[in-house]
DNA sequence: GAGTGGTCTAGACCACTAG
DNA sequence: TAGTGGTCTAGACCACTCA
């Protein structure tokens, strides 16, 4: 009937790590600490930890110790940029802000973000070897994301998910990609006319709230799309 | 230096259900005497365990026993056909082959089946609700795949995976796959000049050995690829 | 009821990191 | 050298399946 100690140890971690008990980049304590506080044997424990640490919620460095993951650049681009060049190099974009507005929901933003009313719409441009080959655009419900701004026009090494940490505390740790083809969008001129990779993303965070849903339209020219199904 | 006891059990048990020394859907021996017979305790024996069911290579079934794992349709469905129609549900398509010959390997296929000289190429039709909706080019090297044959122009509800497994021994363990839009293929009328989504896969098995070489078309209006990143 | 895998614990020892 | 996480073991008990 009740789960088994350590599924329940797991989601008591999980719910703190949510609750931002920790800090990212922050240290938990010890495992013989943690494990006094929890009631629960250190071998329990280890198996939650085991199991948070494959979901990428903690890194744990022996000697060291146990700390909070944190968004970078490098993770956002790693697990969640699956796109590389035609001989199959990854590359590092850049982007563009093109415009940035609150407006109400579409339908379909609604619908992916589980009842949001009000979003901020973002459209971008991002740029591969310094040419633009992606469109996307991005909604965020407007209630998670109080005061969000990006500057406009400006060339940016940026990553959006190190911007959620960062700046509201949302970690994005799962994200569902839907894949079609597409002609090309309007305001994309750069396509000539070529068809697009179109992919949908709704992204959620640790416990599995909707937190971005964004499209995108890729220049298959320049760019593919690359996925390991195991 | 050494890898640790787990992992180099596990490793063992990967090599001998490669070797087969289990047949797929038969039973693995008890916890207890595989522990004594690979000379480790039964802790670490299940640490390896795990690492296989999560693999897929096995299925644990409390009160029953260990068995290793069969392909069946559903699991190839599941697992290895991202595909699904634009209202979400997941579609089950039957196929007609269109040709099969043997022929000498394309430079393409032979740098994705490593160094393959002949294959078997397969081309086929699959059909979503009755109607042709991918066109599918298959390559199978020649050498593991002694008197491979199909019938020709009769639709199928197959699922080649398990008859790789079944007739050949080779369970197909992982796969990659790359995803650009593409304009349709010759040989596809049903597309109607509408761009289509292609998809380019390597199999592999058990051991990482490349099995199999796909390139699949999809008419994108009536299907879509989803995928998960965690 | 016999036998299987699943859970949980306690503890010894090892490997690594940092001051 | 002190403290951390990593490995490995032994054993008790539980939950499930099937004859």
């Amino acid at each position: 009937m009740t789960a088994p100690l350590y599924a329940r140890t797991e989601a008591a971690l999980r719910d703190r790590l949510a609750a931002g008990a920790w800090k990212p980049g922050a240290a938990l304590p010890t495992e013989t600490t943690l494990a006094a506080e929890l009631g629960v044997s250190q071998g329990t424990l280890r198996r939650a930890l085991a199991a948070l640490e494959r979901a990428r919620l903690i890194e744990r460095r022996q000697g060291v110790g146990t700390f909070v993951a944190e968004a970078t650049s490098e993770r956002a681009l790693f697990h969640f940029f699956r796109v590389e060049r035609p001989d199959g190099t990854r590359p590092v974009p850049t982007s563009r802000v093109l415009a940035l507005r609150r407006r109400a929901a579409t339908g379909e933003e609604r619908a992916a973000l589980e009842g949001t009313d009000r979003v901020i719409a973002i459209e971008r441009e991002r740029l591969v070897d310094g040419r633009p080959a992606i469109l996307e655009r991005v909604a965020l419900p407007e209630a998670l994301f109080p005061g969000f701004a990006l500057p406009v026009g400006v060339e940016l090494r940026d990553e959006l998910y190190v911007l959620y940490q960062r700046g509201f505390g949302l970690t994005v740790a799962r994200a569902e990609e839907v894949l079609t083809a597409a002609p090309p969008p309007r305001g994309a001129g750069w396509l000539k006319g070529a068809p697009a990779l179109a992919i949908s993303r709704v992204a959620r965070d640790v416990q599995g709230r909707a937190v971005e849903w964004r499209r995108s339209w890729l220049d298959t020219r320049r760019l593919r799309y690359r996925v390991t199904l195991d």
